[in-house]
DNA sequence: CGTTCTCTTGACTCATCTCAAATCTGGTGG
DNA sequence: CCACCAGATTTGAGATGAGTCAAGAGAACG
């Protein structure tokens, strides 16, 4: 993570933002985006970096403009699940309680479009299209955290591994454009670890696995971080989605 | 489940709903509640009923006023993972989606009081209350969601049951506004075959594990859907949550 | 009071975990 | 540019928790 591109010149006009029509702010028009560009500062995580740890009291929320981010919980005995993989547009942060509930941890370097807690629930209250927008943000959160709910409780280590590459790999083709297919070459911006914790598996389960998909052809690694997708159709059904087979998103 | 009570006269006044302060509608004032009596309607469905099927579209959403509701998804082999229990006061629907994403089932008799998604789309946004209300019930859905993800990733077999059993007692004891403590009974309201798609287990390990603790003393078995606790402190422990013992709740 | 469904228990299997070691990768300094 | 190092990843061998299949016991229902 050394050997980075050099970073783009923060603070910038929300006007010319990467995440200008996605993010929590994507509904405002140019009087409200003047307003955020008064209150927003940004903030950079290098890579392993803990953003704010569960029950810290945390004032600020706020949206990934650049990098990837985790959201994981601990138990007692060092036991690690992730409950989100925050990609650039993502929320970070409840407006309305004080503490946070899960450990932040920037995936690779990071960077946060952010505000005071208190000043962005000011800023919704007066202007309900941003509220409007942070429920539809939450609900779509809440039907992805459902979703990964049916992984983790009923598919098995294969479907699990082939479920996070088609999900990385339409992501993929979604932020440029492109439709899904044979050949995309995507990278996993995680380490076998922090997907193992994803997937809820060791990492040598996931590294198993992996090997297996990769050895029967379905795709081919670049370097450990990168995939790229021989047979998109094979994949989808190892995912073992029910009988949409995830068309339905 | 055809020894019910007999069924409370609906629909009642909102003010006399027992609901009335813990619902989406908790913060309206008399004048808004004369509206929602204007545009409601009530609903009951019988224990086992299908109430919506994933991907079907559902033009009603609503609270749940007595009874419990579960929705779950479905894999393409049959495979069912639980992705939420809905208790008196908990929301279903999902404004601004066509569709549903879950299949959603009564566990018992279940009645809920709803309104066309459209009307109640219009509503929200004429009443911020509402929508802020509405933002603040997803967001708990989306905590609570993704503590779940850690219980379905990271618990033993043995830890999910205890931690059902936890969340059970204390809904229970803080419904009838008790501490919740040694000696407190509650009712499971499902089936083990439902508690084995929550846990995401097989109907025989949860037999199992219910077995080994009550055999251990932790709590005892009237008939086999209601539950009195023997010893709190050990259920506590035996759910293996993180250091701060579920206390953060 | 028998019928049916739910729940429990037993015996065995298997997917995933654990522990251990080898290999690879990317970064560093010579 | 290349050898080396530390951490990341892969692979192997064996252990085990939970699943599967099968049967019996208990509850609920008509």
């Amino acid at each position: 993570m050394s050997s980075m591109t050099a970073p783009r010149p923060l603070p910038i006009r929300c006007a010319d933002c990467p995440i200008r029509y996605r993010a929590v702010c994507s509904p405002c028009d140019e009087g409200e985006l003047q307003e955020l560009e008064r209150i927003k500062s940004y903030r950079t995580y290098e890579a392993g970096e803990t953003i704010a740890w569960a029950g810290e009291k945390l004032s600020l929320v706020g949206s990934v403009v650049e990098g990837v981010a985790m959201l994981s919980s601990t138990l007692a005995d060092g036991r690690r699940q992730m409950v989100g993989l925050l990609f650039p547009s993502d929320f970070l942060g409840r407006p309305g309680r004080e503490s946070v509930s899960y450990d932040a941890v920037a995936a690779t370097r990071v960077t946060f479009c952010m505000f005071q807690k208190r000043e962005f629930e000011r800023l919704i209250t007066r202007t309900p299209r941003i509220e409007r927008r942070l429920l539809e943000m939450t609900l779509d959160d809440l039907d992805a955290a459902r979703e990964w709910m049916v992984l983790l409780g009923r598919k098995t280590a294969r479907e699990k591994i082939a479920t996070l590459f088609v999900i990385m790999a339409r992501r993929e083709a979604t932020m440029h454009d492109q439709p899904a297919g044979d050949g995309l070459r995507f990278p996993l911006y995680i380490s076998r670890e922090a997907m193992a914790d994803y997937l809820g598996l060791t990492i040598e389960t996931v590294s198993r696995q992996i090997s297996s998909l990769r050895r029967e052809g379905v795709f081919t690694l670049e370097g450990n971080r990168t995939v790229q997708i021989h047979d998109l159709a094979r994949l989808i059904e190892e995912a073992g989605d029910d009988a949409d087979g995830g068309l339905a998103n």
